[in-house]
RNA sequence: GGAGGGGUGGCCGAGCGGUCAAUGGCAGCAGACUGUAAAUCUGCCGACGAAUGUCUACGUUGGUUCAAAUCCAACCCCCUCCA
């Protein structure tokens, strides 16, 4: 890679957000000829993303921070095709109704991450719904369809690696890559967008609307794509026992994310600290480098800046205090996670095992028994004897009942 | 349309009349070791119940049987080959 001139591509490089890109050289001119416009598209198959989305979001962000102009582009239509990339079955059909509301969700989490507006380098969010919708069948097969060779389209890993493992492809998802390629043909007309970028699994689709637009309109599109995201240790990045890593205050809370953050693992500190933080290379390269039990401070700070990022400056500092309260003084931090009990209730008193499912520490009463029987269940920092062993107003300490499942989840419970 | 094969717990995958809430692996939870890390080792891992236990589960619906995930029938869905 010789040395790139736009500072976009030179900061992505750097931080580790480059996978592949169709002309490097030719779109590192236009970048720093004047200001591009581009964009990454995002499904809406759940209310909010989740941290695996956070990479494209993060890239969007530089891009506007060095001067672009970004496109969030929602797949209100496609998302009713369903893409098959890097998938072995067909996802299942939502209902307009449920992306309608996804796609409202999703809003959200952008106005944390860029600048709206009508500015030129303020971002604009559209959605592929308001062209797709009107497509007429025919008209489209002659003036696109022509243009896509199903012997390529079998070449790419999206359809390929469905067909090679025999497992069913219905002609419905098939089209996902031509609505896409299309998709930036369309954002290229209306809005002079000439980027595409999105995760790796995308690269087969970017290439396709890069075409496209060369073969329909002679345009100069260019595409770029991010890696996809692993830990060390080869999990999916952003899945955890409770489920996705949302982005969402109301699908998850910042204590939470911050926990999630904090719990990185030591190989990844560095490269976490470079794609989802802002913090400069030389001081990054200094936190990596931490060794032992050091290391926890850089991944205090991963935690810090990529809270402050999702969820405000000041959610990040209270979850940051309450780690301190709850980790290395060992107190029940008063803003832990709380649940209210009727005082009544807990002047009767409660078993144990109720008490944590309650608490939501426990999927079950089966479950919290499990945990009490072997041993991982502490309130206010004694290990719990027995199952049915009654809580209740004896137990306050300072108005609170701390719960403990294991070292990391605590609860509070606090009178109503 | 014809001939085969298959649908089992979050996933993969055994079981093929009772001893099956269902081997094993993965994932998950907890414990030990550590540093709120990884790796490793140990325990747990359908729901409800203090408990003998009760209930719900092996595509769906019926049937045979004292007894079915296991046998039979119909239906639904998937795969392979043929037309």
């Amino acid at each position: 890679m010789t040395t790139l001139r736009s500072d976009f591509l030179h900061t992505i490089t750097e931080r580790g957000f480059f996978n592949q890109c169709t002309d490097l050289d030719g779109l590192d001119s236009r970048l720093s000829a004047g200001t591009v416009t581009a964009y990454i598209g995002f499904d809406c198959t759940a209310d909010s993303l989740h941290v695996g989305s956070l990479l494209p979001i993060m890239l969007l962000r530089h891009l506007q921070k060095s001067g672009h102009k970004p496109i969030v582009l929602m797949g209100g239509g496609t998302t009713r095709v369903g893409d098959p990339s890097g998938k072995d079955e067909a996802r299942k059909l939502l209902s307009d109704d449920d992306i309608a509301r996804n796609m409202a969700g999703i809003k959200q989490v952008f106005g944390k991450f860029l600048t709206f507006g009508d500015g030129p380098t303020d971002a604009v969010m559209v959605n592929n719904a308001d062209w797709l919708d009107q497509i007429n069948y025919i008209a489209f097969l002659r003036d696109f369809g022509r243009h896509f060779s199903v012997n390529r389209m079998m070449s790419f890993d999206s359809v390929k690696l469905r067909l090679e493992r025999e497992q069913p492809l219905s002609f419905l998802e098939f089209n996902y890559m031509i609505l896409q390629a299309y998709d930036f043909l369309e954002l290229s007309r209306r809005l002079g967008c000439a980027l595409q970028m999105g995760g790796s699994d995308q690269w087969g689709n970017i290439v396709n609307g890069v075409e496209l637009g060369r073969r329909v309109d002679a345009r100069d599109l260019f595409g770029l794509t991010v890696p996809l995201m692993t830990t060390a240790s080869g999990a999916k990045m952003g899945k955890t026992a409770q489920g996705a890593v949302w982005l969402n205050a109301e699908r998850l809370s910042a204590w939470d994310y911050w926990q999630f953050w904090r719990n990185t693992e030591d190989a990844d500190v560095g490269r976490f600290l470079k794609l989802f933080t802002e913090l400069p290379i030389d001081e990054i390269n200094r936190l990596a480098d931490l060794e032992g039990a050091e290391i926890n401070e850089a991944k205090k700070i991963l935690a810090n800046e990529a809270t402050r990022l999702a969820h405000g400056a000041a959610a990040a500092a209270q979850a940051a205090e309450t780690a301190k309260r709850t980790f290395e003084e060992g107190a029940a931090a008063d803003s832990l996670p709380t649940v209210a009990i009727p005082a009544a209730e807990l002047t009767t008193g409660i078993p144990a095992f109720a008490l944590f499912a309650r608490a939501g520490l426990a999927a079950s009463n089966g479950e919290a028994r499990r945990l009490i029987k072997g041993g991982g269940a502490k309130i206010n920092d004694d290990a719990v004897g027995s199952e049915t062993d009654l809580i209740g107003t004896p137990h306050l300490k300072d108005g609170v009942i701390k719960l403990s499942a294991g070292k990391k989840r605590h609860v509070l419970i606090k009178a109503e």
